[in-house]
DNA sequence: CGCGGCTTTGATGTTCATCAAGTAAAGTGG
DNA sequence: CCACTTTACTTGATGAACATCAAAGCCGCG
């Protein structure tokens, strides 16, 4: 770890970065040095955004630590949750290579590490690069893929079964254990899955008398992931 | 226009094709050859299913003439349609290059002809063309992008808004024109919305007693399209 | 011409949003 | 540190939006 004393930011040398072994396992040493000089390593707290919908895309985002939510606001001012990400998944839109400005908001929901390179010297690795091009093509459509598949996963199933989706995911995917912070508000939730937030938290409630969970406050823990998944299933 | 008189498959010479100002524009003339000569063009009638979820990709699969639905099939036998598309814009799953089976099923719409090139000569050209590569990234964000920003349009809005908005897609995206021929049944664009099909069909109704289109069978004129495209922003 | 699938409409009930009012928790300024 | 404000959470009551069920008409196809 080394540490800039101009600008204090944190570097680690890429060279034994985990990403790594992901999108970059095909670069040699040279091209490596090269993407670990000109990139940037910038911390965002919990809350913080990382960039707004609108804004010019300069980097290639990859989210190192922490946890962040994809978002878009709409005209009447309230937010769709498009995606929650944990890192090692890709985190810039989709539209890195196709438009110049950001379609969705990006924002921290703990604190954050996120790693960016020029976006000039993605392309410029593309280009000369087939290995890595190829590698970038299928990390790039797993992350769409994802947010697809979220989408009609939510689509099928009603407010019951969005929630018992939610709280599997939760568990299953990001905090891997039963007991776990929820790292978003009720109203985030509801954001998430498009249904009102009193609606949400009537879910948890009805959850909590049925034993299925314990909940107290965004402390959640899982006590009867049968029912759950159950209900997961046939909502 | 050559006519193999084996297969009595029809081929354009690629280098004419006007797909080759998309993706393949970056591909000089030997490589364009051998992409025609390794390329299949089939056909498929309305109704016939191109590929099924669960089948091995082996093409890069691009709409040439027709118009596809992309559809997943749910455990209780009915579908969520995911997009509804036409000519030059890409149409395989996004998961082309990160899984061996498609996650998606596709069928044909209208009558249609799809390009099929070998999913390895791609795999081949990426690795020796950077360009190409470039370009093909940015025409599959595109697609996916399409694919998550309709999600999200149909999410926010209600039932009729969700009928307003596929009426005004119909006839700006696709037909450009205010009178067209719906290609899809009332339950497909129930499917499409996640509504019931008795409700799609009562709220055309609606919108017939309340002279915004004229609906006889799957024939749809629009008669008052700013109505229309109020409840398409306001429901 | 008869069968099955798509369409249409009405009636009924469920699911969900909205409104309202109250409580707890968390930030803010003196 | 406390009073104050704000924000998140919670619950109930009400009504709107939507699904479901049922019956009848239509159309295409064998």
């Amino acid at each position: 770890m080394i540490i800039d004393p101009n600008t204090s930011k944190k570097k680690c040398t890429c060279l034994s970065c985990e990403l790594r072994n992901l999108t970059f396992s095909t670069l040699d040493e040279d091209d490596i040095r090269t993407v670990c000089e000109t990139r940037e390593e910038r911390s965002f707290a919990k809350g913080e955004i990382i960039h707004r919908e609108g804004d010019v895309i300069r980097d290639f985002k990859y989210l190192k630590t922490g946890l962040v939510k994809l978002y878009k606001s709409t005209d009447e001012g309230d937010e769709q949750i498009i995606t929650i990400t944990r890192p090692f998944e890709f985190v810039s839109n989709t539209n890195l290579f196709h438009e110049e400005k950001y379609r969705y908001s990006l924002s921290a929901l703990e604190d954050s590490v996120v790693c960016c390179i020029r976006i000039d010297l993605i392309r410029d690795l593309i280009l000369r690069n087939g290995k890595f091009a190829l590698n970038l093509i299928s990390v790039l459509s797993r992350t769409s893929e994802n947010i697809i598949s979220l989408g009609l996963e939510f689509r099928r199933r009603n407010l019951a079964g969005r929630i018992a989706f939610v709280l599997l995911y939760f568990s299953n995917e990001i905090y891997h254990s039963r007991i776990f912070e929820l790292p978003v508000s009720r109203k985030e939730i509801a954001d998430l899955i498009s249904m009102s937030s009193a609606n949400v938290i009537r879910t948890f409630s009805e959850f909590r008398r049925d034993g299925i969970i314990k909940a107290n406050g965004r402390t959640i823990e899982i006590t009867d992931i049968n029912k759950l998944e159950v209900i997961s299933r046939r909502g």
